[in-house]
DNA sequence: TGTCAACCCTCCCCCGGGGCAGACTGCAAT
DNA sequence: ATTGCAGTCTGCCCCGGGGGAGGGTTGACA
């Protein structure tokens, strides 16, 4: 026996939901109050709704929008396909969540945060000497982002081609690009796309070339994250090279180490490379 | 050698900052282009703008506001005592969210996540002021089960006398218990029933009372599950009331939120209330 | 029966953008 | 010069509520 008529402050306290939180659930029709006074607007709800209030609220705190919150209500089977997917999911996106999470406070606890910040693993400047590479490459000129997409994505498709699958002939190595123009400014410019493989080769693109990249001495770097931090990172290498009185003698290239399309942002791994003598 | 007027598709795709977000820190003030063409309305940034603005989503990728990202980028000197205290605060609710997240986590990688929501339910432990309530009350000594049948018989029976149905007298919150007594143990002991109340009321029953509760300060939890279950939530509740250094400063409350007779066992709601200073 | 505090209502702005619609502009090729 | 397309503009609604203003209701107590 209890109170048939809960008004929205009593009701708020005991399912702990803000009043905020119910006149939103009450307008997305996820939780609406039994009874309304015509002339107040009073809202009462019922002791059957507490149980409801309390689902939604947990299902909430583990991160539910009310959306899904509201269809795995809706499903009286709490093991129907549905709900398990949705669940799935979720564990799938908390996991991603905590390890971004894990990287900001990596950051956050380093002595110096900012440093950390742009630089990441920006202290491993390693000098290294990479050997001749036999390479897919492919050459464009345009806005950095679009344009990257769209030959990386022509030689990725041309790797794919069933000739080149029939032939086993394979990639080798991080796809990557080099700045190849002098026209290369912070936005755009002309670049190489360059793909390292092996085995025998079928071209069908027009554009693309396979040759043989000459050996060079690099000062290399690998950065962690996100790729819009890459442009500081290039500031810091020009500074890092005059610092050291070193001279840039060929194209700087970035190399992908991970893929974009299946990591974290917070986890991509990219590797520049400026050629010196 | 580089463009000195960036529209802000380039200026976007060069600092990975969205069309929509650069809008946005536009109203705010904090990354305004340097020029705007009067006739068409077009923006125009400076390539000396690109840098403050990996600043600043470098800056909101830690979690950052907007505002403290405006603040720190205000401050010259990265080592001020507000950017100390900005980064402090951020690592400190970083961490508190990773804990949380690794519950959720747990939760959800459990075998059965839903049972798992609601024994971690115990862990979502709130602190609560309860006002004075005025209630109906009745005392009694004996094994809980019996004796609990019976006084809320009696409590609702009189709730439900003809007389206080015509004066309009009613219930305005949840049944609950008081286990009132030094003697209480697993077993019995002596428990007062409490049905808070509003109108007028007429008591024909000699060992019914009305009075008013004092205000108290709560630790309160929820469980689910059948009543037996509950005595394990008690242990549980002094364990953390324990290891918070917190004492119990009156009876322990239990309120029923929903009602057993229409509810399944698995799915009945109960909050239990600790007093503490 | 009145009074007064406590409660409740609606409306509006805020976070930090995402998504879309409808209209305009700029540049390049014809 | 025209056309076409890509780029840009503004404005509105969405998430999931928090905070607060300004005004009506309830109910306990005197």
């Amino acid at each position: 026996m209890t109170a048939e008529k809960i008004p929205i402050g009593a009701f708020s306290d005991v399912t702990r939901l803000s009043k905020k939180a119910l006149y939103c659930y009450e307008k997305k029709g996820l939780l609406v109050p039994v009874e309304r006074d015509i002339c107040s607007g009073y809202r009462y709800y019922s002791p059957a709704q507490i149980e409801r209030g309390i689902w939604i609220g947990s299902l909430c705190s583990l991160g539910f929008t009310l959306d899904e919150t509201a269809r795995i209500l809706s499903e009286e089977d709490r093991n129907s396909p549905l709900v398990q997917t949705l669940l799935k999911n979720r564990l799938r996106e908390t996991r991603v969540e905590i390890q971004r999470l894990s990287m900001v406070e990596r950051v956050l606890a380093a002595d110096d945060p900012f440093m950390e910040l742009f630089t990441m693993e920006l202290n491993n400047w390693t000098k290294k000497e990479i050997p001749p590479i036999r390479a897919m490459t492919i050459r464009g000129k345009g806005p950095y982002e679009a344009l990257l997409t769209e030959l990386i994505g022509r030689v990725c498709a041309e790797m794919a081609s069933p000739e080149n699958t029939r032939n086993d002939a394979r990639a080798v190595g991080p796809i990557g690009t080099a700045y190849a123009g002098e026209d290369c400014d912070d936005t755009g410019g002309t670049v190489e796309v360059v793909l390292p493989v092996a085995g025998k080769l079928t071209i069908a693109d027009p554009d693309i070339e396979v040759k043989t990249l000459p050996a060079v001495t690099v000062i290399s770097v690998i950065c962690r994250g996100p790729y819009r931090n890459l442009g500081l990172a290039h500031k810091k290498m020009y500074a890092y090279l005059e610092e050291n009185g070193l001279t840039c003698t060929g194209s700087p290239r970035e190399l992908y180490l991970n893929d974009p399309s299946d990591t974290p942002e917070e986890e991509l791994l990219t590797e520049i490379q400026y050629p010196v003598a």
